[in-house]
DNA sequence: GATTAATGTGTTATTATGACGCAATGTAAT
DNA sequence: ATTACATTGCGTCATAATAACACATTAATC
């Protein structure tokens, strides 16, 4: 793998790589999509690089296509990491020998890495991420319970929530994060999850409802204990109308 | 200049450059800092290559300081382009032979460049663009009256434009734009100018006052036609306690 | 000194927000 | 079957923010 791109370094834009947030969302909790380092003992950001051929954008659709195999979700550039010592001998010996690249080729990859962030929302009940048949540990992991990183992939990490914290302000979030149909109280979990707040409930359904972009279907979710709440669904017409002209218009 | 950083093409980050979006405020109009391309009869955002041993940010102010003289302006990445045919032919066979550069070291130059947007707030008043000592012709152009820019630095330059204005909201603008004394009607027709949109005086007043981070001086405008306006100055501390908070808490 | 074109201050109606109350519903315990 | 309970659905009220507008004040100019 690694080792394809270093012996082809030519195809690939040097010194620069995308790395993606991948958010999901399940039982009330954030997830992260992260892949284990079995040789450093710490979890990555999922990433790649760039064909030289690609534009950065379609890059960052492979990385995230690669990882999820879904297709056609949200995907945001968010910030670009250019510290000098950012990846300072991440790619050291040991893991040169694991990786049986050449010294001489081992160059490309030891010079300081620009990388590109991406965060993505996805569904998480489409996602499967164990069963991509590469032969790599990946997991959704709660984002309350992100264990130790490579590299500033915690920085990355921590720059995308709080984008997107900002931007669940500008734009309706949920269409990409939540199965097709859904209760109120899902939804309001979600932004109090991504938030990190209590939000009221009856204040959230007059906000969330005055956008106008649900729809309030004619079923109720079952299995539940206590009260059935009502399901929605997304009205994607008005839901993508909202997303071009954002909500706040403060001044 | 360019053919001093070819020569040295081992001391830059491959494949990748800056490019600053400086705003600056006067006359009532919002204008931009561009430099003139002699031999493309177009014009250019400044911009720079990036040295191996420096951070990315670092590098960016170094391209703000070399083209406007000033330092500790406000400064902020907002996004990187890396379309496939973005600086395609750019460098074309006229252009190596007038920068004098090897067909064999052209190729560090001709290969696609990714370029991180940086967009700058400074005070018209403190830059002197001609005086820099350059060979080069840098003017402030009026945003509304740019002309036709080379590669995609007109993408660059409106995305900066749309980013300033989503981030008006979230943040206070001025204290990097206007001069240490100033106006209500000057710092209205600062927002006005940014959001391309008339705004209402009486209103205005009371809002932005309400955020709390002016001071009201003792003082009027002097060699004023009609009624001689107020001068405020932006109170410091609080200006940045708000710009680390936010403005607008939304949910 | 009147005129003029701005600025400074205030009012009102409307809308948005935050903090609650209470009835309705479906599950689980008695 | 009846009751308890947790959660949903719908509504109220006080307060704050916003939009639209009226009028007095000021300083240079005629």
């Amino acid at each position: 793998m690694l080792k394809d791109i270093i012996d082809n370094s030519e195809n690939y834009q040097p010194g620069l790589s995308i790395d993606c947030v991948i958010f999901g969302f399940h039982d009330n909790q954030l997830k992260v999509l992260l892949i284990k380092v079995e040789r450093a003992n710490k979890w990555s950001l999922p990433g790649g690089f760039i064909p030289v051929d690609q534009d950065i954008d379609t890059a960052a659709i492979t990385v995230l296509n690669s990882r999820t195999g879904v297709e056609g979700v949200f995907l945001r550039q968010f910030a670009t990491f250019g510290k000098v010592n950012r990846n300072h001998q991440h790619f050291d010996k040991k893991a040169l020998e694991y990786f049986q690249i050449e010294e001489e080729k081992a160059k490309w990859l030891t010079r300081r890495f620009v990388t590109i962030g991406y965060y993505a929302l996805v569904d998480f009940s489409k996602i499967l991420p164990n069963l991509l048949g590469r032969n790599e540990v990946v997991e959704w992991i709660d984002h309350k319970e992100v264990p130790e990183l490579i590299l500033d992939h915690r920085e990355i990490l921590d720059k995308a929530l709080d984008t997107l914290r900002i931007e669940l302000n500008l734009m309706p979030i949920g269409y990409n994060l939540l199965p097709e149909k859904f209760t109120i109280p899902e939804l309001q979990k979600l932004y109090e999850t991504i938030l990190d707040k209590k939000l009221d409930r009856r204040n959230f359904l007059r906000k969330i409802t005055n956008i106008g972009i649900l729809t309030k279907l004619d079923e109720k979710k079952s299995n539940v204990a206590h009260k059935a709440p009502n399901l929605y669904s997304f009205d994607k017409e008005k839901y993508d109308e909202v997303l071009k002209n954002g909500l706040n218009q403060g001044w």
